[in-house]
DNA sequence: CGTCGGATTAGGGTTTTCCCTAATGTCCCG
DNA sequence: CGGGACATTAGGGAAAACCCTAATCCGACG
């Protein structure tokens, strides 16, 4: 896994000089960008770390770049650094998942607060991520008529019950359950439920 | 229950006429306040609707008001519309949950279209609210003992296993547990976990 | 003092689940 | 064509869960 990372993405030569400074002497990696092109040039999926964005900058701007991003499926945390902000602007930044929206000429304690904030905020998401991406590889490991036994299961329905909807022998629907348990790791019903329900939220494809 | 309505609360004569004059003539119910005080006194608790609120009012502004209401557990979506506000001040309202903040002048139809947004954020909101209410009472009416085997079977122990940790017979549990399921209103084991987990998610207090 | 709710235990029977072994047929891949 | 994954079925026994009735004890309430 990569280390963490601040990506700095401003057309301002010196406040991109500051970025590397201000994070750099805090113990903190950073990789800096002129433009949104050359950033998603070099931004590779699932990168820990947060985005730090100007507003207004040649090509792309930074709003363009976050929806960009967030259709991409790219949940790493944002914070814009502005200079020429307007509050239509700042809403919509924050309405579409921007920690902060700060303006220039910014305190350094705060951004460095901030930043530090949205990298917390990233190991925390991908934490959580990890684990239903563990879920969900096992949950793809089952096969089509586990899955369909699994669903009933998680429904309430008895063996007997699932057997006739199924059309097959209850001794057969028992294979099937133990199977998927096993391949879900649990052993009882009330894992099995709350497992699957973890699974369901995040829906990301499995490696 | 009481009709959906828009408070608004707003210390320009003009601007609560206007609200007025745009809200009813489009069939939304609304009630007016030249002040935080004034509202807050006539405010109930659980009321349907939204809150329009301006930023700058004699005695407590609008993001003081909005993070009182939210400390109090109001969660009416909150629509901030104002004459002289900034970026900083439109970040911590939207941060704090604002559905949008506007400035003066506005256009009608994108204002009318927010708080239609509000008031459908609004109705949804309520409705997941009283399908977790419902589970929650049902949840309050267990008697301790009956929360005690309640956690165990969740967590997928074994009536044995249970009838150990709580030092009393595998009957009593089986009477505990066949009790817990009536009241809870389900007939598996799969149900009682989905139904639980989401009681547990909306902490509200039931009547 | 009687009553009621809550907690406890028990017996006895049915149903369901769990676990083991074992076998058959199909389909696809090397 | 052999091997492997998948789906299917079966028998049998142990364990667990479910359902019913019945009884005791205790504290609270009117």
């Amino acid at each position: 896994m990569r280390k963490p990372t601040v990506f700095v993405v401003d057309d301002d030569e010196s406040t991109r000089e500051l970025f590397r400074w201000l994070l750099s002497t805090n113990g903190i990696a950073v990789e800096t960008f002129c433009c949104a092109q050359d950033f998603l040039l070099a931004y590779r999926a699932n990168q820990p770390g947060c985005i730090v964005l100007d507003l207004r900058m040649p090509g792309m701007s930074g709003l363009e770049l976050q929806q960009h991003l967030t259709r991409r499926g790219v949940d790493n945390p944002i914070l814009f650094v502005t200079g020429e902000g307007n509050v239509p602007q700042a809403v919509a930044a924050v309405k579409a998942g921007a920690v902060d929206f700060i303006e220039k000429p910014f305190d350094y304690r705060q951004v460095l607060a901030l930043v530090r904030e949205c990298l917390a905020r990233d190991a925390e998401q991908r934490r959580r991520l990890d684990e239903r991406q563990g879920v969900a590889s096992r949950l793809a490991s089952l096969t089509p008529r586990e899955r369909e036994v699994l669903e009933r299961v998680i429904a309430g329905r008895l063996n007997r019950e699932i057997a006739e909807e199924l059309a097959i022998s209850i001794k057969t629907v028992e294979v099937h359950r133990a199977h998927l348990m096993e391949k879900l790791q649990v052993s009882s019903v009330a894992e099995l439920v709350q497992v699957t329900l973890l699974g369901q939220e995040g829906a990301a494809g499995a490696p």
